[in-house]
DNA sequence: AATTAGCAAAAAAACGGTTTCCAAAATAGC
DNA sequence: GCTATTTTGGAAACCGTTTTTTTGCTAATT
């Protein structure tokens, strides 16, 4: 029974009668330590309802047990990124770590974790590379502190991605398929790579497919559905297509809302392709087409490579990328093949 | 220029040559040191590029400026956690706080946080009593740990509500004016906490408009998506109604698949009302009428009781109840008035 | 002139662990 | 039975702060 009175590691050794570098001993499972000690340690520690403080212990041992996981400003528009955030957590409990949570828009702040020595490493989401990001990347370098990007690859550091080209190589080569000969691409931010990479695995994979260039399109959004509504209606105005491929499903939300208001039918009139798979995907009428990251997995490979990293403080060359996955729903025509 | 080489406060102090006990006093700004004096100390850390070590700190001060935020298992049904925790960080990172998130699935590891001393307080996003949530408040409490819960209250502890019955009131009074005569309620899991009070202000809005109870029936959901479209099938399999009230927006989805499966007009045939304005909700096709939890407000009132209480060892009675807005979309009629 | 405040800053004592170093005990080798 | 080696566990140093206690001065009081 614990009972309020704080408990440190001298009344336990104190109460069975053995120093407090045993008990320690006993706790980090050092094995030079006869068994039966061990046990008696074990039960007074039970006994007594003792907890280690883990301050004392990280600033002993030099070890937080703690990591930061850096996310987009909006992941708000990307409920996928809790998948990653539960994937990571998971693999964390397991391993004893915590996970510390921070908004792009807090970089600031990491890198204080970072100097102030509060985290073991850091899992940081990034899609482009500011001076920022940059100057973060150096100073943890600098000071031997283990980080793993999910993005984009920058200099030599590990990274873990989505393979995009890929992906958009699979959505060309099933548009061209179903025979749709114009195809608008909807851009996502200028410097973003993910919608940078969605472009270029589309035109390798029409290229491949044989699809005439001159029939490929292009519109700019910013990912959000707005700008997803306005690129369609503004393209539309004076041209056509029979497919729109959007950089992400949001945008890709905002085509078909246009269709809905201007009677266009979907998939019959105009396919409609988006990307991530995002949770409202398999529900709108008709249920979108789009390409599904594996968030999950690539949590539990970034989690169970930086853990790798800081216990043993090896430093693997990590460069993954990983498949995603088309989903092929209503939004597009699939009766010919 | 921050070098690779750690440095100690007792670097600070040599350079300047004071006394470390003067470099903290500067660094914590306590007004007995010369003004003099803290500049040159001032200029000395940013010189060298000193920051203190957040452990060493926390071990000899007793605060960690960490909290954990605990949200549920199942937080990525409901995205609109995200902007409970944008909130909560908010004012974390302006207050020099971090925070450290949680499943509530991980419940065993916030008690060794708590036990080990990892964190000044917890914000629990809490639906039910179980007997391990019970035992991590009892716990907290005799440790004097700082918590507040969001959700349910239990026992006298400090919590934060969202108003459920007014919210369900609200939806209550809407359909009935719109002349809706028999409402069908799904419910969510049995003892969850929102569920049973939106059937509570449903039944109280309704009684106070002069519904006859009569006219009200029941069916019951998880809170999937799944579970509204069972719902649905198996009451319509035999009865009617001409408007459907769900516990959530997920269910209230699972309504309008159905719908849509069986060729069901809404909101001419049936008028639907979810609750959570969920990010899909004014998307759907009709567009969600819902009720909108304040989850940023939330976020924000939380974390400033909680840093309070940390920070002035004050434990203000805090029991909040938060406002929940009606938002009218298209899945209602509204013509009549 | 002697005593007393008052204050800035140094010195020392926590904070609660881990780890190094070393001695005692136990075991092995011959 | 005696030395060499391995286990086992204690004492003390250390991690880098904050906080308490002391000290040394200067200015004020009597």
């Amino acid at each position: 029974m614990g009972t309020s009175v704080k408990l440190t590691i001298d009344d336990v050794a104190k109460y069975c009668g053995c120093s407090r570098a045993t008990v320690s001993r006993v706790m980090n499972h050092d094995k030079r330590v006869r068994a039966e000690t061990a046990e008696a340690v074990e039960a007074a520690m039970e006994k007594l309802g003792y907890h280690p403080n883990s301050m004392a212990r990280a600033l002993s041992a030099g070890k937080t047990k703690t990591v930061a996981v850096v996310v987009p400003e909006k992941w708000q528009e990307q409920p996928y990124y809790i998948k990653l955030i539960d994937a990571v957590e998971d693999v964390a409990d397991s391993r004893g770590y915590n996970i510390i949570l921070k908004r792009r828009k807090y970089i600031d702040s990491v890198s204080e974790l970072v100097s102030r020595k509060q985290v073991d490493g850091v899992i940081f989401r990034n899609m482009e590379e500011t001076e920022r990001e940059l100057a973060l990347y150096g100073k943890m370098e600098r000071m031997g502190l283990p980080f793993i990007l999910i993005g984009k690859p920058v200099a030599a550091y590990p990274f873990i991605k989505v393979d995009n080209v890929g992906g958009a190589r699979a959505v060309a080569s099933f548009l061209v398929e179903q025979e749709y000969k114009k195809i608008l691409f909807i851009k996502g931010p200028e410097l973003h790579i993910d919608s940078i990479d969605r472009l270029a695995g589309l035109k390798i994979g029409l290229s491949e497919k044989g699809f005439n260039p001159g029939n490929l399109f292009l519109a700019s959004g910013d990912y959000s559905t707005e700008s997803g509504y306005h690129a369609a209606k503004e393209y539309f105005a004076d041209n056509s297509a029979d497919a729109v491929f959007a950089a992400n499903d949001r945008m890709a939300l905002g085509v078909l809302l246009y269709c809905r208001e201007k009677g266009i039918q979907v998939p019959e009139d105009l396919g409609i392709v988006g990307f991530d798979d995002n949770f409202f995907a398999e529900y709108l009428s008709p249920p979108l087409t789009t390409v599904k990251p594996p968030m999950y997995e690539i949590g539990i490979i970034a989690m169970e490579s930086l853990i790798r990293m800081i216990e043993n403080s090896e430093r693997p060359n990590i460069r993954v990328i990983l498949p995603a996955e088309l989903i092929v729903r209503k939004s597009c025509r699939t009766s010919m093949r």
